[in-house]
RNA sequence: GGAGGGGUGGCCGAGCCCGGUUGAAGGCGUCCGACUCGAAAUCGGAUAGGGGCCCAGAAGGUCCCUCGGGGGUUCAAAUCCUCUCCCCUCCGCCA
């Protein structure tokens, strides 16, 4: 959510910058802005109302001690009435705002290049060189199927399309990437790791901005009566960033890095005829996620080395990659700044995101009140929330099967893995 | 599922039975000052959040709202009624 003051006092500039977006939210600029100028001329007049009743209220108490005579309870009955329609027009303007407010995504940073689409995301460096193949490299999803160990028709038999079942090693691998990044982020790189429900409530997807707009990605629980519903994560964002919601936190104890890992849910809707074979886009999947909380002052030091803590992933792993920073178009809702890693993956002979790191400064703290004390006193100011992926654990197993896939159609393990693996060197066919 | 207890300011905790002078005692924490070479201890003071208006703005002033959330009673509600959410304890059940 922006700042309602800053629209109020530079609604140009804000209308402006949402315009390079490319979507039709700066409209909204300008509906904000008269509904909070209606509500500030009623509010007024409330408030004049209630002071005078206030202070009528407390004279009549000392005055008449409980025998308030029915002509005077009869005008200050009448004034309260008054009241009372008056504050009910508020909610309903206060209501039209909110509504506008969460909808209108958050500002682009100033150093983020303009651009339309994707296409005009620039490449900020390069790491890696992908390897030379004597063979023509196969795609995950035949090389995996191949070796029995992506099973994409047991899991469309259990669920449906977008899911994959892991057999033996594959699923070892899983479980060694996962537990490999984390060792990574909390041994070197200081982040605490958390472990959190799968399931948050309506609340907490408002809070963190998946909510109200983003309703159809999301899996929903059917609760039996009308008891709350809950949503499955689509990122570990969520519970991370909402961790501290409604709290005030100690500027010393800032920042905060934390890393969860947990599966992710999303129903993808819109994409269909995108991505449809293999795994690169699930309804679930795996995810080492990194949030930080911080002070304004340090967010984009912070971002900075973010993006170094989920590209080390892929150094160790040795696996080739880019950094593009997304230009206005291209950002997320919540963001002020986003810098993707895609990894090279032989099988499709381009990069893929594989990681996303996001700088979404306060708008994320605004709707879930997530403020911190300055230490030398002073009023609490809204936190500076990130969040990245470091990384998505299926298109990093993607990313090993065909970078490390043989001749034979085998795959090596990746050095880093092997420790974790039970020093496993090779994926060949499973055998049953 | 049954029975009971509770949700108050950054935190802890009184107030609720007996509605008004309590936006809220006390403690902790934090900040400022004194003392000190410095610090601790001690002493003095300040310290909820949000919103409107005045002010160019800050400072400051003033008013309004907020005691889990909604609704109600009343001239007046943290205090009474009601619905709801959440937490805790005990019993049962299940893992």
């Amino acid at each position: 959510m922006l700042d309602l003051r800053l629209i109020r006092e530079r609604p140009e500039g804000v209308a402006r910058a949402l315009a390079t977006r490319g979507g039709a939210e700066a409209d909204r600029v300008k509906h904000v802005l008269a509904a909070d100028a209606r509500r500030r001329a009623r509010v007024k007049e409330a408030d004049d109302l209630k002071a005078e009743h206030n202070q009528a209220s407390k004279e009549a108490g000392r005055q008449y001690r409980g025998n308030i005579p029915e002509d005077v309870r009869e005008a200050m009955r009448a004034r309260s009435d008054r009241i009372k329609a008056l504050d009910d027009e508020i909610r309903g303007i206060d209501e039209e705002i909110a509504q506008q407010m969460l909808d209108i995504p958050n500002l682009p940073h100033p150093s983020v290049p303009v651009g339309a689409s994707e296409a005009d995301n620039p490449e900020v460096r390069r790491w890696g060189t992908p390897r030379d193949f004597t063979f023509t490299p196969k795609a995950h999803e035949e090389l995996g199927e191949a070796l029995g160990l992506l099973d994409f028709e047991r899991a469309a038999k259990l669920a449906k399309s977008r899911f994959t079942v892991l057999w033996g090693p594959a699923a070892l691998l899983e479980r060694a990437l996962s537990q490999f990044m984390l060792d990574l982020h909390t041994r070197e790189h200081g982040y605490t790791e958390v472990w959190t429900p799968h399931l948050v409530s309506g609340d907490t997807m408002l809070r963190t901005g998946q909510l109200p707009k983003f309703e159809e990605q999301l899996f929903k629980t059917v609760e039996p009566d009308d008891s709350r519903t809950l949503y499955l994560i689509p990122t570990a964002e969520v519970p991370l960033t909402a961790l501290h919601g409604g709290e005030f936190l100690a500027e010393a104890t800032l920042p905060r890095r934390y890393v969860a890992f947990t599966p992710c849910y999303r129903r993808e809707a819109g994409t269909y005829g995108k991505d449809m074979k293999g795994m690169i886009r699930q309804h679930q999947f795996d995810k080492v996620e990194l949030v930080k909380v911080t002070t304004p002052a340090q967010s984009y030091d912070e971002l900075e080395s973010m993006v170094k803590h989920a590209e080390e992933v892929l150094r160790r792993l040795d696996l080739p990659y880019r950094v593009v920073e997304l230009c206005t178009a291209d950002i997320g809702f919540n963001a002020a700044k986003t810098y993707d890693l895609e990894v090279w993956l032989p099988g499709q002979g381009k990069y893929r995101e594989i990681s996303s790191c996001s700088n979404c400064e306060a708008f994320q703290a605004r709707r879930a009140e997530i403020r911190y004390r300055p230490a030398g006193g002073g009023r609490a100011e809204f936190c500076h929330t990130l969040n990245g992926s470091g990384l998505a654990v299926g298109r990093t197993l993607i990313a090993v099967l065909e970078n490390y896939q043989d001749a034979d159609g085998s795959v090596t393990i990746p050095q880093a893995l092997r420790p974790y693996m039970g020093g496993l060197e090779r994926l060949t066919a499973l055998a049953q």
